[in-house]
RNA sequence: ACGACUGUAGCUCAGUUGGUUAGAGCGCCACCUUGACAUGGUGGAGGUCGGUGGUUCGAAUCCACUCAGUCGUACCA
């Protein structure tokens, strides 16, 4: 074995071993539970980011981990259409020939975005076999095959049998550039600076005018009324009467609706029903007409005056109010900052446009949603995200789902030529249902469903659904939705509803929220920020200029480049070292806690890339001295356990205990933390260096050779399954080589991945061997720490003296001579009766024990006197604090007996120890 | 405006039902090329737990208020 780990040189080898010989696929039951997670479907345009990464690294370990514990396991990998993003690739890629989708036609278009699918949609599954995931790959779906399309058309339909789809004229989002009507989640509103125009209506009776201000003033030629708010006294005579609508001439009501707030502007409002989601609501209560005045372009349409026809709507905002001010109605323009909605895909400022839509009443299908989360057949984690679940479930819209586009499910609806509507699952099928005579011609609805739509059926329509399939008999509903908490509207919301109404079950039994991957300023990583990493990257290195390449290639926004550039040149002076699969993975487990921003901090992952050369080099150290040696395998012959052993044997038995219970609560963060510092802090930094004095010792038997060999061999294999949920490569590399030596035929158990997982034995808990562990520990740590404070050479011998024993220190030091000496690099152990007889020495406490390190030659009296006062200083301080506590008549009667009795031997060992530093102190000081 | 979340060492974060001397990693300081590992070892410094008040024998932990930040929803044209 190499003396560094060298990630890239297993890595691709053990994932192919892996896949190729099928140990993704579920294997039968040995729990007779059955454990399955979906995948949140990525999207196929897209490529790998930290937050896939950190989010399938939570959906693998836990899919490892239950397939250890021999639970059948399914993890479904699949990816979705993502009908508008992929149509927007497939037309840019069109548009550079010059070519748009309507050259082509519908049907060719669609082929070329199967074209394309084929051959860049895969990038993010390749990517992910980088990271060491192990989905059921044989199983991987795609919102557009067949079977998933069949299970969307069927819901469509028996949907719209129970009138929970209808088709209507609404106002809807509208992307102007897309040609498409958007949800209200696909679209964001943020704050813009813009203007507030007053303008003056005249009356139509020629008595005066009405200020109303807007800040889209183009809209006026859309505007059915005035409002005013009825309470209004400024206004009062004025309902009833009608204004002039400048520019177009067109006679219009002033009405009263409470909605208008009266000390806002000069307190009236124009109303234009078709382009505006309040005056829509309001033109409903009032009656009043729905006029657009705009193309799908956003264009003004031929309702307006003919000079500004054809206008784009920004365009004639400039000569409406040119215009206006020309014929001296324009009162004023004041500043105004406003909330802009833009499409989240095209960044277009969206426009309310009223044309026909599918849509799904959502009501009837939220209430059983809803139940199910308060009644706890879906359980949120951590908890609190059930609150955001419940705002949005109690506010829901009717969910538009029809899109103007052309790639994704086609609409299951058909017209005939007098416009009537029929719904069916093929065009068979419906002239059959309808009796409908071949020479009536039908034709298909243009449009396609929203993506989300199918996504909303994912659980079961990639199990087979509606088919009965053993699958969906085995894995549904799964087990759990690893999902981030920005997406708990569009998706796990919906996919609630639709499961429910569909399988009568719920789709998963737990949501575990994660937080989001933030970089390392805490800035959202995102393209345009140019502070992405691309995770291979962090597995594979990236020079600087690379990196720098890469960030500021293919930019939206190529002004950012030179900002971008400077930035990245100062976090990455040296570009990004190359960590490998298992330190990045085992980095997200160790972020993954509760909150809800995650800072990807490098030096995070490189203290892990160090854990892994650690591990490595333990396992190095682990086989140099059991190859070829006895490991104790052979159960006849006798074995003599250390301290050392049974401690280290317990230690692992509680930590095992741990990582169960934090996988149980979804705290990787804590699971990687016990893990982390079981392996560094008490398997190599104690167990293995007490293993040194036994294996190199010359008077040892055969029976505590063997006895170590085999603790080091056991506790290691135990370790490593232990932690290959979350570092898989490493892991298997080491057990490859350690499980035989433990006892494991490598023959018929190929790998570590179908092993059990440890669990732990009570009986090996040992709780006196962990105390007099702990007492060994001190006495060694105490007499390092007066070499490194007194500037004594760790390489030089020391003789000691141990004073004040009691019966356990007498017994432990007699067992652990070898260990003490080894471990403290001492010369001698000798123990005196009182301190009386003792030379000048430095001091070091072990609960009662005096540990002594004579002066002699050795010991600076000063630097003594200052360790000790150090330490008397810190006495005193935490006497001080027990006696204000003990002292309390109010802690002593109340405080349960235990506490109480605590406090007090912690008031008792602080006074012998202060009693006893101070004697030391006095001592030295007379030197 | 409402709601949620966050505030603990220089940085990134743990801290279970109130009872620890408030922890870890990174960074920092000193020493050490000892035979698994310098991607290492040993020792050390560093925090009035955002603030105020309350409940309690006892608060980082519970309550109220407050400040700062993040996010979501709703917004006045």
């Amino acid at each position: 074995m190499d003396k560094h780990f060298d990630p890239q040189s297993i890595e691709n080898k053990w994932y192919q071993t892996w896949e190729n010989r099928g140990y993704f696929k579920p294997a039968p039951s040995q729990t007779g539970n059955h454990y399955s997670i979906m995948i949140p479907p990525p999207n196929v345009t897209g490529s790998l980011h930290m937050g896939h990464a950190f989010q399938d690294t939570i959906m693998d370990t836990l899919t490892r981990y239950h397939r250890m514990l021999g639970d059948e396991t399914l993890w479904q990998p699949g990816s979705d259409h993502a009908g508008i993003a992929t149509q927007m690739v497939v037309e840019r890629q069109l548009a550079a020939k010059g070519l748009s989708k309507h050259d082509l036609g519908r049907e060719a278009f669609i082929d070329k975005v199967w074209e394309w699918k084929q051959t860049s949609g895969g990038q993010i599954t390749q990517q992910l076999r980088r990271l060491g995931m192990s989905p059921d790959w044989s199983r991987e779906r795609f919102t557009m095959d067949d079977g998933l399309s069949n299970a969307v058309r069927e819901v469509f339909v028996q949907l719209y049998e129970q009138d929970l789809i209808y088709r209507g004229k609404r106002l809807v989002n509208w992307d102007p550039v897309l040609h498409t009507a958007v949800s209200d989640l696909e679209v964001a509103s943020e704050e813009e600076m813009g203007s507030l125009w007053h303008m003056r209506y005249p009356l139509s009776d020629g008595s005066g005018h009405l200020v109303v201000a807007t800040t889209r003033p183009e809209t006026l030629f859309g505007d059915q009324a005035v409002a005013v708010h009825p309470d209004d006294e400024r206004y009062q005579s004025l309902i009833g009467k009608t204004v002039t609508l400048p520019l177009v001439g067109r006679e219009i009501p002033i009405i009263a609706d409470d909605y208008v707030e009266k000390d806002f502007g000069s307190g009236c409002v124009k109303i234009t029903p078709a382009h505006d989601f309040n005056d829509y609501e309001m033109g409903k209560r009032h009656n009043l007409p729905m006029l657009n005045v705009m193309t799908i372009d956003a264009a003004m349409n031929d309702e307006v005056p003919e000079k500004y026809q054809g206008m784009d709507r920004f365009e004639a905002r400039q000569a409406a109010i040119k215009d206006l001010e020309a014929l001296d109605l324009l009162e004023k323009i004041e500043p105004h900052k406003l909330m802009v909605p833009r499409g989240d895909r095209s960044h277009a400022v969206i426009e309310p446009f009223l044309t026909d839509q599918w849509y799904v009443a959502v009501e009837e299908l939220a209430k059983p949603a809803i139940d199910a989360v308060k009644n706890g057949d879906i359980e949120f984690v951590p908890k609190n995200w059930k609150n955001t679940y419940f705002e949005w479930m109690n506010n829901l819209q009717d969910w538009c789902i029809s899109r103007q586009i052309w790639w994704g499910h086609r609409i299951p609806a058909w017209y005939d030529d007098e416009g009537r509507v029929y719904v069916g699952r093929t065009k068979a099928e419906v002239r059959a249902n309808h009796q409908l005579a071949s020479s009536v011609t039908l034709n298909q609805d243009e449009d396609v469903l929203d993506t989300w739509f199918s996504s909303a059926l994912w659980t079961f329509s990639t199990l087979g659904w509606p088919e009965k399939t053993p699958e969906l008999e085995k894995f549904h509903p799964s087990s759990v939705l690893v999902t981030g908490f920005d997406i708990i509207f569009f998706w796990v919301a919906r996919m609630i509803m639709m499961t429910l109404k569909f399988t009568g079950e719920v789709p998963f039994k737990q949501v575990y929220v994660h937080g989001l991957v933030r970089d390392a300023e805490g800035q959202k990583m995102s393209k345009s920020k140019g502070n992405v990493l691309d995770p291979i990257d962090l597995i594979d290195g990236i020079d600087l200029e690379s990196l720098v390449q890469k960030r500021t290639t293919g930019m939206m926004q190529p002004e950012k480049a030179a900002k971008i550039e400077k930035a990245t040149r100062r976090q990455f002076t040296d570009g990004i070292e190359a960590y490998g699969t298992d330190a990045l993975r085992f980095t997200f487990a160790s972020l993954a806690s509760t909150g809800r921003d995650i800072q990807f901090d490098l030096n995070r992952c490189e203290g892990y890339r160090n854990f892994c050369n650690k591990l490595w080099n333990a396992t190095r150290y682990v086989l140099m001295n059991t190859e070829g040696e006895d490991t104790g395998l052979d159960e006849t012959q006798p074995i003599t356990l250390s301290l050392a052993d049974t401690w280290i044997t317990s230690r692992l038995q509680t930590v095992t205990q741990q990582i169960h219970k934090h996988f149980e609560h979804y705290r990787f963060d804590l699971a990687a933390n016990a893990l982390y510092e079981f392996t560094w802090n008490e398997y190599c930094d104690w167990y293995l260096e007490l293993s040194k004095p036994i294996l190199q010792s010359e008077t040892a038997t055969d029976a505590e050779k063997s006895g170590t060999r085999r603790t080091l061999v056991r506790v290691l294999e135990s370790l490593l399954r232990l932690l290959h949920p979350i570092t898989p490569f490493i892991t298997e590399e080491a057990w490859q080589a350690v499980a035989p030596l433990a006892g494991v035929d490598t023959q018929s158990q190929r790998t570590i991945m179908t092993q059990p997982y440890p669990l732990t034995n009570e009986a090996l808990i040992d709780e006196s061997a962990e105390a007099e562990l702990e007492w060994v520990k001190q006495v060694i740590m105490g007499i390092r720490r007066i070499r490194s404070e007194m500037n004594i050479a760790p390489s030089k011998p020391l003789p000691v003296l141990m004073a004040q024993m009691n019966q356990n220190d007498q017994a432990w030091l007699k067992n652990n001579q070898v260990f003490l000496k080894k471990l403290a690099r001492l010369e001698s152990i000798d123990v005196i009766a009182t301190d009386a007889e003792a030379p000048d020495s430095a001091v070091a406490l072990v609960g009662e024990m005096k540990v002594l390190i004579p002066m002699a030659g050795l010991i600076d009296k000063e630097a003594e006197l200052s360790r000790l006062d150090k330490d008397i200083q810190k006495l005193n301080k935490e006497l001080a604090r027990l006696n204000g506590k003990l002292n309390n008549e109010g802690f002593v009667s109340k405080a349960p007996e235990a506490v109480v009795k605590k406090e007090q031997q912690k008031r008792h060992d602080a006074e012998s120890a202060l009693k006893n530093l101070k004697d030391q102190y006095a001592k030295i000081e007379q030197m």
